[in-house]
DNA sequence: CAATCGCATGTAAACGGTTACATTCGCAGT
DNA sequence: ACTGCGAATGTAACCGTTTACATGCGATTG
């Protein structure tokens, strides 16, 4: 095909120079209104489309800043980047949007070929905060904020939900369902989930002391919490006495209550189940999730603004911003009226939270 | 925070010329081993990052195609956007995704920018494939694909599912489920959702031409099925015989059987349903959708494919390729053995078509 | 020993914009 | 007619790479 025809080209066709030209397309005053209109109808004509990657060389700036999550078919992390978008594009900026399928090399090519497309800053929802893609961020001066983890370095902005609550609104949750034994499935090793774990576990500690507990780590996926739910099942450890299963996302949540379902086994009546994160579809699965919904539109908009604020004031210190999460009561995990008359634990918040 | 270092900074720290940290650094042979030590050890300690927008300019190639998609929450697209960015990347490619929110303008302004920022090819999955936002792709001579559309010049590529045999699917479906009068749910105005509705038609009309038959357009939400739906059953329209539901694609099968089981209607005994696309979820809605699949993921990686080998052959004529839908019978219709032994419709197909 | 060759390196011209500065133009004031 | 002045326009340097070409240099060769 025909290459691009340049800033020149249309100089020429309009018989003015190259300097007219660049000022009637960025709106300059002291350009004569015939000359302007002479321009611009060689500029319509000929359907010419000035080069952002020469305009970003010539000026340093490209108004583009890059988002790295973890999974793009993850509907947090899609809300995340959604609210993001929203506020960056209406900066004027263009995101540049990367998913690193929760590989930590993945990632840091990613970031790595962010810094190498001078994007102005960067998003990023770190899988581990104190890995290599930050330091190469930290060390190429890039501004960046964390989304959904956070750093004890007070320099760098952060954006999470305060994952130790959710966990402790899971473990109330199920305290209150009047179950007997716990089941927990925590994810893959991450400050957030970490924190969800600590909550939880604390919270029913503090609770119900005695009670059995049997801990899972690493599963992330729908498959997985089915998968797990089913061994426990085929031995009969969840039908016998009543169960309350702690799911780290709602997909494995859903798994397990897919498997639930499938081994007969009654959904809260004989095993209750929360979930994390409140996706859309929790509302609209099968039985209806009990969930920890997280703000995540607002997390995303909050990331993004403050990334913004970055930009114009380089050298703010960080913020750390934690977000309350919020327990959803649906079908899965239904409070027994009578222990939640006893326990009088705090059962929805909402609020942000500013610390540093 | 500090400025990118350049090129020149390294060539000055390592004592050598421009032009050899650009050969180190291109891995062009010609370099003397301790120079090219030399200078990957200033790299290294400094971290330097290449300028890709530099180099962009310098060679003309972006090694960047861009895609518009229609909405990014919806799998659909995902999906499509999944198969393509595998392919893409492992080309060497960057992907800049986009998303029009089905605005025609909004989809103009993408492909502009898309324009401006040099991509070498864009994907879109065009509202309307004769709108401003493809003229503008020809006129700039950016080689790009059309998704889930397609164009009567021949020198376009596309790459479609063929939505006149998924109407039909779907209508054959319902027939089969011997329903007595049908709803159709169809979708906004746009090639592939109008061949949706004349295979639907087509194939009621055929198999079943007394039928009463009730049509509504531009249903694309959840919240839209499951409204209309609503209106039809406080009049009780459809709890008195047997009906059968078209829904435009998966979301609005899902609000219409939230609706049907919120007035108490059974699925699929008294109505039955399909839905279109037989997205993730569709498997693990509260009652499993019976829809019409598309190979989605393939879509994605052919129309890449056929972008990339254009990109390579600039000059190759347009094809068109158009993938066979596939009935997924799951909860919500399940043929009635006595009609379906009439009818002898073929239900369940897959394979790669190619037309021109 | 000079001519030749090939490899390693440097020099400078692109690439397509922006923008500080220089120049020209049109016109009012004297 | 001349000066002065602001508005309109042009000129050229610069942004950070790549790359064609020139140069330098050590080893081979007649």
């Amino acid at each position: 095909m025909s290459r691009h025809l340049t800033m020149n080209d249309i100089a020429r066709l309009a018989d003015v120079s190259v300097a007219t030209v660049s000022r009637v397309l960025s709106n300059s005053p002291n350009v004569r209104d015939d000359t302007r209109a002479r321009v611009l109808a060689v500029v319509k004509e000929h359907q010419y489309e000035p080069s952002y990657v020469a305009r970003s060389l010539s000026t340093s700036k490209t108004r583009t800043v890059g988002v790295v999550i973890d999974d793009i078919a993850n509907p947090f992390f899609m809300e995340l980047a959604k609210g993001a978008e929203q506020v960056v594009r209406q900066q004027g900026y263009t995101m540049l949007l990367t998913c690193s399928n929760w590989d930590r090399d993945v990632e840091h090519d990613l970031v790595r070929a962010l810094v190498r497309n001078r994007v102005e800053g960067v998003l990023i929802a770190a899988i581990d905060p104190e890995a290599d893609s930050i330091r190469l961020l930290r060390s190429s001066g890039v501004p960046f904020v964390l989304m959904n983890c956070w750093s004890s370095d007070n320099t760098v902005s952060s954006v999470s939900g305060d994952s130790y609550a959710g966990g402790e609104l899971a473990g109330n949750c199920l305290l209150r369902a009047d179950v007997q034994q716990y089941i927990c499935l925590f994810g893959v090793p991450h400050q957030s989930s970490d924190e969800r774990a600590r909550g939880f576990l604390d919270a029913v500690a503090a609770g119900h002391p005695s009670a059995p507990l049997e801990t899972y780590y690493d599963v992330e996926t729908f498959d997985q919490g089915y998968e797990i739910v089913s061994r426990l099942a085929a031995v009969h450890r969840i039908d016998r006495v009543r169960t309350g299963i702690f799911a780290s996302n709602d997909f494995v949540a859903m798994g397990v209550v897919d498997s639930l379902v499938d081994h007969g086994i009654s959904v809260p009546e004989q095993v209750s189940v929360v979930g994390f994160d409140d996706i859309e579809f929790a509302a609209r699965y099968r039985v209806p999730l009990t969930t920890v919904a997280q703000p995540k539109t607002t997390m995303g908009e909050l990331a993004a603004g403050a990334l913004l604020d970055r930009l114009e004031q380089p050298n703010r210190d960080g913020r750390r911003l934690v977000l309350k999460p919020r327990l959803v009561v649906r079908d899965t995990c239904r409070p027994s009226t009578e222990r939640s008359a006893q326990l009088r634990a705090p059962i929805n918040t909402t609020e942000t939270h500013e610390h540093t």
